[in-house]
DNA sequence: TATTTACCTACTGTTATAATAGGTTAACTT
DNA sequence: AAGTTAACCTATTATAACAGTAGGTAAATA
């Protein structure tokens, strides 16, 4: 299930997009639209920096940016920044990880299918198209 | 993220259909050969009896066994069973609950769509279909 | 220098996950 | 009737994630 971290951050984006004049924009203005505690945002913008997402900028005129194109940006990269991972099972959240049960799980084919399918729409959907 | 519960009972249903020979199936065989813990597989189970998905008898001879035919069962049903939900965000889950921002949020919609694939993809999927 | 705003560290209550432990009841066999 | 098998039941636990809150520091502008 998609957490705060994720539902959040992609509002942030959206606020930001729709918002956008060039110049940055205080996070207290976007808490106040989304109506979502600035406190609890600073954590959720703090990932959205280290991840490239967005810019911020500190003192008076200061806030957040979009470094892209609303339609540069898509709903995949920025849940699966939120999220940590996309994916529906633990068994494919980590790329790294090897189930010892691999060859012979019957259901396995049916998550990588589905997996697929998520991926699919998330990452062929803009941040322009929800705008 | 669907847990263990989802994925577990999933391959515990797999496990009856494809052991099936008319009479129950002891918990201890089924923990064997999916090697998962006997006690947790307890939990699963009892959760599935209480769906009516499958039927358990105690004593000698005893068991677990399906009570429909394995294209009768959806992956959704059981999934749905096991994990509470499979909707992919909270607003959604809960069918009672009514968002104050409903009207106005603009990733709702999303959201929906979303669902609506999940749904369609799992409830269109039959256990006789990962045998 | 004062103000604004991002940025940083730490803490907290609650819930879910993934189990384990030990005992009781029910059914069948000898 | 006794023994065995296997479901069924209640309780407990460790760990982690979630959803925040609190208070302070650094940076940029007026």
């Amino acid at each position: 299930m998609i957490s705060t971290k994720g539902r959040y951050g992609l509002r942030v984006m959206i606020d930001l997009a729709k918002n956008d004049n060039g110049n940055f924009i205080p996070l207290k203005d976007i808490a106040d639209r989304q109506e979502i505690s600035k406190k609890y945002l600073e954590i959720i913008v703090k990932k959205m920096v280290e991840g490239k997402l967005i810019v911020g900028s500190s003192g008076k005129g200061g806030g957040y940016k979009l470094i892209r194109k609303p339609e540069e940006y898509t709903v995949g990269e920025i849940l699966t920044l939120m999220e940590g991972t996309i994916s529906s099972v633990a068994c494919l959240a980590d790329s790294t990880y090897e189930c010892p049960r691999k060859a012979k799980c019957v259901t396995l084919p049916m998550w990588e299918e589905f997996d697929g399918i998520v991926h699919d729409y998330f990452y062929g959907k803009t941040l322009k198209s929800l705008l």
